[in-house]
DNA sequence: GACCCTCCCCTTAGGGGAGGGTC
DNA sequence: GACCCTCCCCTTAGGGGAGGGTC
């Protein structure tokens, strides 16, 4: 029954660029039945549905489900469509939004495996450190039994509210006062940080003395104490404070005592020579 | 049981930012477990748990299933890890570019809405129209019985042919041979068109009689006659063919007779006064 | 042999109860 | 009273058969 411009399923639904299981599902759900059934049940389809298609795959591609591009179909004018359109001509704009900020993410994760891979680990030595923008919290409040996975909860919500759109993804860092890592005080960090690409704060550029380690979180006591005894026996004294940060975490380690530390203690020269 | 560090799912649930609907489905196909249950079966949570959510949580923002996600936490590796981040950051690139494509249907379809409400209806006059590109197809083949169906088809498939990422929900309109409208015979298109951005073919422009209608496809005789009456009267001639376009179509519109037709014939001026 | 039909089961990532026990 | 547990049913847009008839 190849009648012209007569269609059956399979025929229909190469012709409108569909598969026939959909075709069954559309008639199913009431959404486009055949022009006509032939009495062994056969259907039957006339060219002019395949505007019904185009609608509907119009549709889909706005994100709509079938149940309201049915609606839509039986009332749709020209002012509810352009309205419709306009509306998700905005989502579009969000969602591609969404997805450079995902990338960015990723592209930022990325980029600590390559510095994790390419670094020596157990280096350790006074370099110049160029300044990044990040996003800093606020002084952890470890008062009233608070430990750190409270405080680190209190940062989420506060940096969640500064920047709504932001992936909670990015690592997060630990920030270290200087008179804490003087007095050998490195438990729970004073601050928490990440960086992203929007942060409005500034880590300072200049000398630290940068080293590397392996062990889980807050497990780089030896680490801490290796930098002081370098930092002291080469002239240097502790500046403004620590940055430390897990190059590679959960995300890429298995092994929780084996993620990838980096420890940034920032420095300057000795005024008078001990 | 408040105990320092132990949650439960609730409370697990609300320091993870996820919902406890979501933690009892982790825990059942296997991907995260409690650390330990009670004897009444209370589930209870560690703290370090987090990071398995942070893992979780970014795997699928990278669009991976649970399943995926659970095979691939088992077995990951700085190596594997940063493969997916590559792999998937590609991925994100392709789906910008996609929404951008959307979008720009979009906003050509909202834009032919924003022009048939502002027209006034069976208004025929000649004006200049400023070139625009397109993508036009080759010269239809209409023998051995084929008809526009047909022809719309093969003028489809060329298209995706040669633009694979091009959406085929442009609306598709019709161009005729000047010889063709002289000779009153404007029932198939001689060529199909659409506009779209990447459209790499020019619609010429000069001078055109530009006039409109409501009908359905194909139904725009009338508005050819009248058009024709006009060139002749006013002293022109046709010169290098016809556009018929439906900017609002089945779309935007529940009745198939009542589409609006802009008719374009491109015109110069009479050589030889008649 | 290729195509059509009608069941019927299956998939993702949970959400929403119901009914009964627990902090 | 608020929280926890275990069933159990439900959702999108079809895809994939099985079993039996039809062009």
């Amino acid at each position: 029954m190849k009648d012209k411009g007569i269609f059956s399923v399979s025929a229909f639904a190469k012709y409108s660029r569909t598969t026939k299981d959909a075709l069954l599902h559309y008639d199913r759900i009431g959404l486009l039945s055949p022009t006509f059934r032939a009495e062994n049940g056969y259907r039957y389809y006339h060219p002019g549905q395949l505007a019904i298609i185009n609608v509907i795959r119009t549709m889909q591609d706005l994100g709509l489900t079938l149940v309201e591009i049915k609606e839509i179909i039986n009332g749709r004018s020209q002012d509810n469509i352009a309205a419709i359109f306009t509306e998700q001509i905005g989502k579009i704009d969000e969602k591609i939004d969404d997805l450079y900020n995902t990338k960015e993410l990723f592209v930022t994760l990325r980029n600590n495996v390559a510095i994790g891979l390419a670094v020596k680990e157990k280096s350790l030595g006074i370099e110049y450190v160029k300044e990044a923008s990040y996003t800093l919290g606020e002084q952890n409040d470890y008062s009233k039994g608070a430990n750190d996975f409270d405080a680190l909860n209190v940062f989420y919500s506060k940096t969640q509210e500064r920047y709504p759109k932001l992936s909670l993804n990015y690592p997060v860092w630990g920030y270290f006062r200087p008179e804490r890592i003087k007095k050998y005080d490195w438990r729970w960090p004073d601050k928490y940080f990440f960086y992203h690409p929007q942060g409005e704060e500034v880590r300072p550029g200049g000398l630290y003395c940068v080293g590397y380690t392996r062990g889980g979180y807050g497990e780089c006591g030896e680490l801490y104490k290796r930098s002081l005894a370098y930092i002291e026996k080469n002239g240097y004294e502790v500046f403004e404070g620590a940055y430390e940060e897990y190059l590679l975490n959960e995300i890429f380690i298995t092994d929780e005592k084996n993620y990838l530390i980096r420890l940034m203690i920032s420095v300057r020269e000795k005024e008078s020579p001990s």
